[in-house]
DNA sequence: TTGCTCCTCACGTCACGTGAGGTGGC
DNA sequence: TTGCTCCTCACGTCACGTGAGGTGGC
């Protein structure tokens, strides 16, 4: 007797046509465990999808479409399967999050752009200054590029809240260290600082982890103030960078920035001692 | 006489930290001869750039954060070397615009996603029916996937106005032609057709090119209304074919969608002769 | 029996990133 | 002289796409 072929199953053929998802596709979600067929034929390896899968190719189908990794999918689908609906969307509400995200910086990059193709000159005033031995409280990390910003405001709000908790007012605005790795290699570590008029006693500090009290030391650099959103800081360095290589006083060292408000930054570049 | 260091020249590292692209990344701009630099050390293969290659350097930074591909960020400096700003826009505009389009497409998937998380359940009608064999004049093209759409408006354009030329009504709505390859390698053979009341005169419509004048097969389908935009239109499409796979109904052939108005498209899945 | 559907490698794509291993200049 | 910067392979990443070459079921 010849069983008949259980009705409510797909080829992979047919299963990609009723999900809209590439035969190519189904076979990659099956290999990284993604989407597994129900069955698979042993002699033949043919693939056999069932009715119920139809959902969960669905929300994966939607899920690429918002450029959602596979991993993070996987956990999605898993949190559902598990009934655990909060998981599952939190998973999904932080995709969609860094989504609006990279749609402002794209916003940002548009117009950035606009102004670069305008020739809009950037008219930047360079001047030469010699940073002092500055006692400040610190965060050193190693960041990632894209992990700068948020890095950034987390290390400098721990900061204040040491200061304010040995009652130390802070010195001056704050500041962090760029090494040159960190452009080259877009990652690197960072040195987030807050100065301090003396140095902070260790002991006070020992406490909050991650914070040390160190003595920046002294540099000679050129300096100039960069107006406007973060995004467009590289106009800055490029205007530095030409400034300081056509004078051939650049020497290697951290670059340093000063956030003096809002919309106003210093990118201190480190040159040579002595020079005008 | 030891010759000094051209003094507007950077090292890659300088560059790097100038405009914020990474020395993998310039390595890899000279690899593709998107962003040579002006000398390369014949003894060491040390790079050197110019202070007059940063402008290209940042507007390569920031289409690359628009996703620009290389090629066509290529074209875009190659039309601003010519001085031919009118071609560079143009490359831009285009790509901008390609964005705007994915994101009207991302906007609509978390949507569809919103109403797949919460179960809401697609009530669908799902009747047999024999469409009959229809005299049509179409135009017929292996389009990819993501060209479906601007291609079938294209296709209809052309029909109608071919039509009109030789004074023949349409016998019903458009419709469209989806082979099962198109869906399982995202690329194949479509048909974009108007009924017609008998076959048009070859002799008129020869004029207008890529336009045929044919008879599509009589055809047994599982029929179902899908009422709102095209990107959701899979969700009818899981319907349809759970339908057909529960009761295994299903035959090999072209899948049609007939466009009944703006927000119904009917969708025609081909089934056994003399079902229900 | 002939296509058709399906299968598994193996390799390509895109824009870099990640080391390994090595050299030149201050 | 020691690090530091730079170099070139070679390979990895991510999510598939593109063939090549081959088999089973109607």
């Amino acid at each position: 007797v010849k069983t008949a072929v259980v009705p409510e199953l797909f080829t992979i053929g047919e299963f990609s046509t009723a999900t809209h998802l590439s035969v190519k596709a189904l076979r990659h979600y099956h290999d990284v465990g993604l989407l597994e067929p129900v069955a698979v034929d042993p002699a033949t390896g043919y693939r056999s999808y069932a009715v119920a899968q139809i959902p969960a190719a669905q929300i994966i189908k939607r899920l690429r479409d918002l450029e959602m990794p596979l991993d993070q999918i996987g956990a999605v689908l898993d949190a559902a399967a598990r009934g655990d609906t909060e998981e599952r969307d939190r998973v999904i509400l932080v995709h969609l999050q860094q989504m609006e995200e990279r749609l402002e910086q794209t916003q940002a990059s548009v117009a950035s752009l606009r102004g670069l193709l305008e020739g809009r000159p950037t008219e930047l005033v360079v001047e030469h200054r010699r940073l002092p031995a500055t006692d400040v409280l610190a965060v050193r990390a190693v960041v990632a590029w894209d992990d700068a910003e948020p890095w950034l405001a987390d290390s400098f709000a721990r900061v204040h809240a040491a200061l304010a908790a040995v009652g130390v007012a802070p010195a001056g605005p704050d500041g962090a260290l760029y090494p040159s790795e960190f452009f080259e290699a877009h990652a690197g570590e960072l040195v987030a600082f807050v100065p301090t008029a003396g140095v902070v006693d260790a002991e006070l500090v020992d406490a909050a982890d991650g914070l040390v009290a160190v003595t920046l030391p002294a540099v000679d650099v050129a300096v100039a103030v960069h107006e406007g959103t973060f995004d467009e800081i590289d106009r800055t360095y490029a205007a530095l960078g030409a400034h300081v290589a056509s004078r051939a006083i650049g020497i290697r060292g951290a670059v340093r920035e000063h956030y003096l408000d809002e919309s106003h930054s210093e990118v201190a570049w480190p040159i040579s001692a002595g020079v005008g």
